[in-house]
DNA sequence: GACACTCAAAGTGCATGCAATTGAGGCGCA
DNA sequence: TGCGCCTCAATTGCATGCACTTTGAGTGTC
């Protein structure tokens, strides 16, 4: 296939997409938990921007899928149930395998270095935090999803792995990222050999594995507050938040 | 599978969403071409809102691709590339793959009743504009995808669905729906069979034989500007608008 | 007649202001 | 003490205003 135009970034404006990478970064790394308030004012008065431009961000966030914007409330950091984080990585296992598909022995020297040099910056941060090792690991897949070279694969590869990136700050147990990193590398000389089936394969269990060691029980673990604890019990999802606990029912 | 509730709408405003679904069902319907601006304050006139509730629908918009926001231009309906819209059609195949894969075998009733109902429905209509036909074509898709009760998965095949709407107007040849919709048909067939094998193969070369009856050339046939036209010729891509025809380089 | 330049009109980028809604604490009452 | 109501600060929903950028039509020059 012969070599594409580079995407042009799909960022609209501008001060919005820098509060949008700040926030996201800081969700995936776990600064700002997921239930996490975001109130407009707050966040437009911390990167020096007016309400405005902050309301715009958080719109984008949610588009995303990593804030949930409640009408005349505070927007959160989302919590996706562990029903949504099994559907994420899902989705993440097919979009994945059509990547690596596509770069099976079609990568160029230049990208088989890039790649290689970001498993080694993984190696190094192995003793740092945790939610760095995660942010990299996060990284190197969008890193893949980049050099396809096609602008909606890596917008939707990036989507939902930042999604996953959530869920693991939710459901995970402490991480151990060592066998992540072989398995970067072993994809990346799947890919470097040119073996399609065998990069496919190796892509699936690996997202596999991680989603299994991730999502580990179907009970919400921690963090969760009442209402949605109790969301099962209530009669109608679509009236949303309809307990209160002692009393209820407050219809309106 | 126990049933999940259903998803809570993920509408953040509402007027704003009113005036999405509006455009982006006259961008499906070809009632607004690839290329037609989108002035804010027309926009905002039209719908009885101000530029502040437009803009932000266009941002959603944007976010979908169906439209494209430059700086301080006025924003555009989207007008793909033939190579994105090659792409868009790759990740649909992956992704109706897993809806039909979640499905297979688990239908309701009633969920069988609205399937039928809705080819029915695109029977009906084959008489109409062809822009309907295709609406309902592609609307039959999202109503599969609705089915699976993914909020995730509902949001991404919606919107690659919705891009691939998009490209079919721009590179598709005069529309024949008749075999659509009896793929249609024998994908319902093979869900309710239960083969899980079969819906698989089925919505693989369905969607397969609509993206290779419908990207049927790389050169770009119709409704493209000039500018478009010569990209190709242009030296360096990230420049953007650098001929003008006669004369040129007016650099900046 | 074609090119270059100028300038006003149109349109976006962003901040701010006002109205409406929320939810949390305080107060009264049993 | 416990429960419910009420009020008010905090926060969002949305419109408008001002500054800056782009556009393209008109004008002058060669």
């Amino acid at each position: 296939m012969a070599p594409r135009p580079a995407s042009k970034t799909a960022v609209p404006s501008d001060k919005a997409g820098v509060i949008c990478r700040a926030l996201r970064r800081a969700i995936i790394e776990q600064a700002l938990a997921p239930g996490a308030k975001l109130p407009e004012d707050s966040l437009g008065e911390r990167f020096g921007v007016s309400r405005t431009i902050a309301r715009h961000a958080l719109g984008q966030l949610a588009a995303e899928g990593l804030v949930e914007l409640r009408r005349n409330r505070i927007a959160v950091v989302a919590t996706p149930s562990w029903q949504e984080a099994r559907d994420a990585f899902d989705i993440r296992i097919e979009l994945e395998r059509l990547v690596v598909r596509q770069l099976a022995g079609k990568l160029t020297k230049a990208q088989i270095a890039e790649l290689n040099a970001h498993v080694d910056a993984e190696d190094r941060a192995r003793d740092g935090s945790d939610a760095v090792s995660i942010r990299l690991a996060t990284e190197f897949h969008i890193l893949l999803a980049n050099m396809t070279n096609s602008p909606i694969l890596v917008r939707y590869v990036s989507e939902v792995a930042y999604r996953c990136c959530l869920t693991l700050s939710l459901y995970s147990r402490p991480h151990s990222s060592e066998c992540a990193i072989n398995e970067h590398r072993a994809i990346i000389a799947a890919l470097v050999k040119g073996d399609e089936a065998k990069v496919m394969s190796l892509m699936h269990s690996h997202l596999d594995s991680v989603a299994s060691r991730a999502l580990v029980a179907p009970a919400p673990p921690r963090g969760r507050d009442l209402l949605d604890i109790l969301a099962p019990y209530a009669e109608e999802g679509e009236s949303e938040r309809v307990v209160k606990l002692p009393k209820m029912v407050r219809a309106r």
